[in-house]
DNA sequence: CGTTAGCTTGAATACCTTCAAAGTAGGTGG
DNA sequence: CCACCTACTTTGAAGGTATTCAAGCTAACG
């Protein structure tokens, strides 16, 4: 229903999350390449050194939680979603991966991973293995430092993730939860307003800390009134600066903010 | 109507965020010192290196949004509180660092703080300059793997923070919060069963995402029901195994299990 | 001793969840 | 190729839980 024109794509593929489907497509991937691929300036370029992929099918798991650590992943091509799973075994959605996104950093303490990571489409990844990143870090100050500033780049993306969840109702966070989707694609060099949801309202749900109901009822709510039109999997933004501006916050009274202005005056 | 006893207590004070109050106490750290304090095992110890203390009173911030990112921190006595502030000026409780945490990550990533950290009580915490640090990280193998060991338990603690926020209700939530609270005393060798709340309830609720009538009502409710016993900052828990199995998840129906099952079968 | 920040509690409301049912899409096998 | 199955989605109605607004309270501080 919804037709890309593939001519604007740098990739294989028409679609963001359909990278490489059907053919073995690159099988390894420069240092340099790397660096280009996460976002990091370094312009060192070990020939010797190269980085395997790896492909994965809708519904693979990547690893899994529990799994003893060995390698990082960096997403090639394709889409997932990072799931935390509970004592009760429910799974908990934390994010949703797609190109030049880390995977697995959560088993360098302890080890072992902590989450696991599900391709909802066909993927491709490259494989780190955690060894070489910090043999390759010792040799080169560059690379260490760019290796811990995306690792605090989760950091503060999952801490921007508890703000939304704390302070935003249904409303506001579904629609900052498209503006995140919209901006991440457009940076990827595809289309802002119009991509395909790769994940069920269940998934939107368990991410944001909704019910899928809630989910679906506030996407048709949006659609009739003019933000969006959604049909199933397809998404259109047609007021992105509506669906930015709609953070109805909690009045969330300040509580103490003597305290800070009690520091103030002690420390002048 | 509460009273703590403080000849519980094994440090100098009777209570865990009251270390060095009204003494000047130590000046510097040793690298050794500062491994056994974040907790993780170097044995190197390099005399040359030292790192200075720092002082600050209830209410001064460590570090605030925007400033510059140079040192890192590490809280050696005293009670303080991460918090993000949004567009509008609201304040979101992230965490609540105590002895042996490490303050100013976020800010690796972007070279300026993400965040901003308030002491909540008399505070006395390690100045770590960030090159120092990495300079090192370099020289030592151990230490580098400990450092991005230490990265990484924040990020596994926030990913834990949102699986919280999203799936318990504010009863579950307030019950791990205390639950989570005692641990961390009992970690540090204070009492897991006698406290004090040294944050507000209106920081409560903004950690926890409610509202601080919410908060306080619950509060009530599990001293009514003989969980706890609280009287404004003073918190007694009566009934630790039950406020550890309080977690009413929601029913969560969860969503696509057949992606997995698909996968199982596809890859063998 | 008055003021202020923080805490508690009550009552009404709003929001989201829960339960339920029906519709839709994609994949599989006959 | 069609029918069926399953998973996913949508929508309705009822109910519950947390918020909001409001008032009174306590304790600390100047």
């Amino acid at each position: 229903m919804l037709k890309v024109p593939s001519f604007t794509q740098p990739a294989v593929s028409s679609d963001p999350s359909e990278g490489a489907w059907s053919r073995t497509s690159k099988l390894w991937s420069s240092l340099k390449e790397l660096c280009s691929l996460v976002g990091i300036a370094v312009e060192i370029d070990l020939e010797e050194v190269a980085f395997q992929h790896m492909q994965f099918k809708a519904g693979q798991r990547i690893f899994t939680i529990g799994q003893p650590f060995d390698m990082l992943y960096v997403v090639y091509s394709g889409f997932l979603k990072t799931v935390l799973i509970d004592e009760q075994g429910h799974e908990q959605v934390l994010a949703f991966p797609m190109k030049g996104d880390v995977l697995g950093i959560d088993g360098i303490h302890g080890k072992r991973y902590a989450t696991e990571v599900v391709a909802l489409t066909t993927c491709e990844v490259l494989i780190l293995p955690f060894k070489t990143l910090t043999a390759l870090g010792k040799s080169d100050y560059a690379l260490e430092a760019a290796f811990h500033s995306v690792m605090c780049r989760e950091l503060v993306r999952e801490q921007n993730m508890v703000a939304t969840l704390s302070a935003l109702q249904a409303e506001a966070r579904i629609a900052r939860f498209l503006v995140q989707l919209s901006e991440r694609f457009s940076a990827l060099g595809y289309s802002a307003s119009r991509f395909t949801l790769r994940m069920t309202r269940s998934d939107i749900g368990s991410y944001l800390g909704l019910t899928l109901e809630t989910v679906s009822r506030t996407l048709s709510a949006m659609d009739a009134a003019g933000l969006i039109a959604v049909d199933i999997r397809t998404l259109v933004i047609k007021d992105l600066e509506a669906l930015r501006t709609l953070r109805r916050l909690r009045p969330q009274r300040s509580g103490n903010e003597h305290a800070s202005l009690r520091a103030q005056a002690a420390s002048s």
